[in-house]
DNA sequence: AATTTTTATCGTAATATTGCAATATTACAA
DNA sequence: TTGTAATATTGCAATATTACGATAAAAATT
C-alpha cells in the first residue's frame, strides 16, 4: 500500500518517525550539514555543492521547510536558507530521548 | 526514480541517512521502545502490542535486522529479540554527532 | 503422525519517493 | 519592456515502501 497506519501509533512515535523521514536521505543530510558548515544561510550555491538537478534540490528543500526544519527569506532573485533553531531543538530533544533509553539485560539474545 | 543516488555523498552521509531512515517509520520506533519497555527480549507479543498484521510486523523486524539493528535468537517456536548494543553506540554516536552541530550566525533568516 | 504455534517468505496492490526535463514565476538588470 | 538569473512547480518515469493474505517452514504438543 505504500501507507503508514499512523492512526496505532502516539503522536510522539509519529513525530519522531516523521523527522527520522525527512533526515532519511543523504541529500538532506548533506543540506543541513552545509548550512551548518557556512555558519549563516545559504544563497544558492546548494545545486553546485550537491551533485543533484536544481529541480531535485528544490524538492528536498520544500521536504526541509515542511518539517519546519529550515526557514528561507527571498533575497533578489536569490532565496537563503537557515536552519529553524526552535524546530531543530525539539527534533534535537525527542532523538536524544529516544536514544538515551538504556539498554540494560541485554545479554539474553 | 525512486531510487537514492548514494555514490555522490560520503559514506558517513549514506550512513547516517540509511540510520534515520530505518527511525523513519513509527512501528520501527514503537517495536524498538517494546524491547527497551520490556527490558530484555521481546519473544512474540510484538503483534498484539502493535496493531499489524504478523506479516507485516515480520517485514519491519527485517529492516531493522538489516540494518544490525536488533539481533534474534530462536526460542523453540519462537524468535526473541533485543537490540544490538553495538549498533546501537554507533548510531548513537553518528546521530548526536549531527546533532551536536552548533547553529550560530542564525539571525540571517 | 497429526495438529498447533510461531515466524518467515512470497506475491500482490496501493501509495510514496526520487530524480529530472520542461515550464512557470519572480526579481533584477539593461 | 525585454532579457537574464534564481528558484519553484508540474508532469512523468522508475523504483521503493507499506501492508496484508496466503503459504511455507520449523519446533512443540497432542
Amino acid at each position: 500500500m505504500g501507507v503508514t497506519k499512523t492512526e496505532i501509533f502516539t503522536a510522539e512515535q509519529n513525530q519522531l518517525a516523521l523527522f527520522a523521514k525527512v533526515l532519511g536521505h543523504p541529500a538532506r543530510i548533506a543540506i543541513i550539514q552545509h548550512i551548518m558548515k557556512i555558519n549563516s544561510c545559504i544563497c544558492g550555491d546548494l545545486v553546485e555543492e550537491i551533485g543533484l538537478a536544481q529541480a531535485t534540490i528544490s524538492q528536498h528543500l520544500r521536504e526541509l521547510k515542511n518539517m519546519d526544519l529550515i526557514q528561507g527569506s527571498i533575497e533578489g532573485t536569490k532565496v537563503c536558507y537557515c536552519i529553524n533553531p526552535k524546530t531543530w531543538k525539539t527534533m534535537g530533544t525527542l532523538i536524544q530521548e529516544f536514544m538515551n533509553q538504556d539498554i540494560q539485560n541485554n545479554d539474553c539474545c
